[in-house]
DNA sequence: TTTCCCCTCCCCTAAAATAGCGAGGGCGTC
DNA sequence: GACGCCCTCGCTATTTTAGGGGAGGGGAAA
């Protein structure tokens, strides 16, 4: 069976695994293909909340989660901004908690070598797919040149199945915003008071505020600021 | 050469490309490789912005920009809310604007087949890579058995060198927070109260006050929403 | 036709944000 | 050791925003 073929089989189990054991599996049989010491996909949705399947140990996904490295990770917040997969190489690991996230996680198995590919779902969702091996540089290069392409298709498949999976997903299904709503909301996150923007927008400036409230509410926000937190979020503006 | 070379091939050329011409010579390259009447990338900015390249006519492209489509498509509007990829047919084409949208595509020489990837990018950047054919149901459903896979990462290609592509990405870099400013904003931006949040931090509300007017300086904002709205597009804070 | 949403305008008060002036201790770098 | 940055707190003042009402016309969809 060639590499082609074992490929094509492996995704295909992934396109049919059904439920959050499948995945594991998936995951696990993946990491074996690939001759990886870890494979994890790793949700975050926009409120904190977190889910993921993968390789790490449990103590080590329980302190991350515990300690809300979320925030300090470099592998997060680097792919936050990026599109393209990402070699943990090529991120920012220069500032001291950083450095310390990075000595923790390779004490807890982490390899040294990692591989990310971000993933981005309709409203906000951000998740990752993260491939993490202990070797030297040059043969993670050889590696991540040869299954590039492989880890973005899986990094995709894995994030049609979670967003399957994900129970409460859209309870409110964010309703859109109308286009007077977004003028406002967009011309309000691009710092203008809203004196300014009403003038802009050539209405009063309780008009305007209308158009603040409703979008807040239509986002389910708890204030302005909030409600230009979550349409960004949501990619329903862009500053 | 086969067809795995071909693609492979294909992908390299696509991968290697530089600029919007190569762009569009690749496009024209992946159409003929895949037999189908129309393939386009389209890059799509909830501020109104749109840009692409494609197979497609001019005078439909001129129109559709013209007419203001993308609020009336429904391959642009169903897409918006999905993250796999999508059969046209799958699309609810049942509304007038809609029916009166798609009979005027066809009559351009978009085909009555379609099948479109969603791609999103960091900050709410949302775009499509559409294969477009005239043909029946059945070899259509072939089609996009055979090459989804494909077409998922030409799709992701092309938004990679579209977001390079892309004029005005973080010309400025901003100055990185401290953890007490990332915590701040990141609580200012759920939505919290000062009160709340110098609560929460254990701060006094003026301390929190300092967080946040420096954080605001470092990056160049004019006040505290569009302050949170830039540390959210950088990717400083995750809410 | 009725209902729902969008757009527009106006009132109010309390809370929040902005702006300026300060202070001191700690930590790391040059 | 000096300098810069981070963290913490104090005060006063003005301006802006938040959030709660209500009201009417228009257009699209059910």
């Amino acid at each position: 069976m060639g590499k082609i073929e074992r490929r094509e089989a492996l995704l295909g189990d992934l396109e049919r695994a059904q439920g959050l054991e499948a995945l594991q599996a998936t995951i696990l049989a993946l990491r074996d293909h690939f001759h990886v010491d870890h494979m994890v996909y790793h949700w975050v949705s926009s409120n904190g909340e977190q889910f993921g399947c993968g390789t790490y140990s449990d103590v080590w996904v329980q302190r991350y989660v515990d300690h809300d490295y979320l925030r300090v990770d470099p592998v997060i917040t680097g792919c936050y901004q990026r599109f393209h997969p990402v070699d943990w190489k090529r991120l920012d690991w220069s500032s001291k908690p950083s450095r310390a996230f990075q000595a923790e996680a390779i004490a807890h198995g982490v390899g040294n070598q990692g591989f990310s590919v971000p993933i981005r779902g309709p409203i906000g969702q951000f998740a990752l797919f993260t491939t993490s091996h202990n070797c030297d540089d040059e043969e993670w290069a050889r590696f991540t040149e040869d299954n590039r392409r492989d880890l973005i298709l899986i990094a995709h498949e894995f994030n049609e199945k979670a967003l399957e999976l994900q129970p409460g997903r859209t309870p409110e299904p964010s309703r859109a915003l109308s286009p007077r709503e977004i003028d406002a909301m967009t011309l309000v996150a691009m710092g203008y008071s809203r004196a300014q923007v009403a003038e802009t927008l050539s209405i009063s400036e309780h008009t305007l505020r209308v158009y603040i409230e409703s979008a807040r509410s239509k986002l389910g926000a708890l204030n302005t600021t909030h409600a230009v937190a979550r349409a960004l979020s949501r990619g329903l503006i862009v500053v």
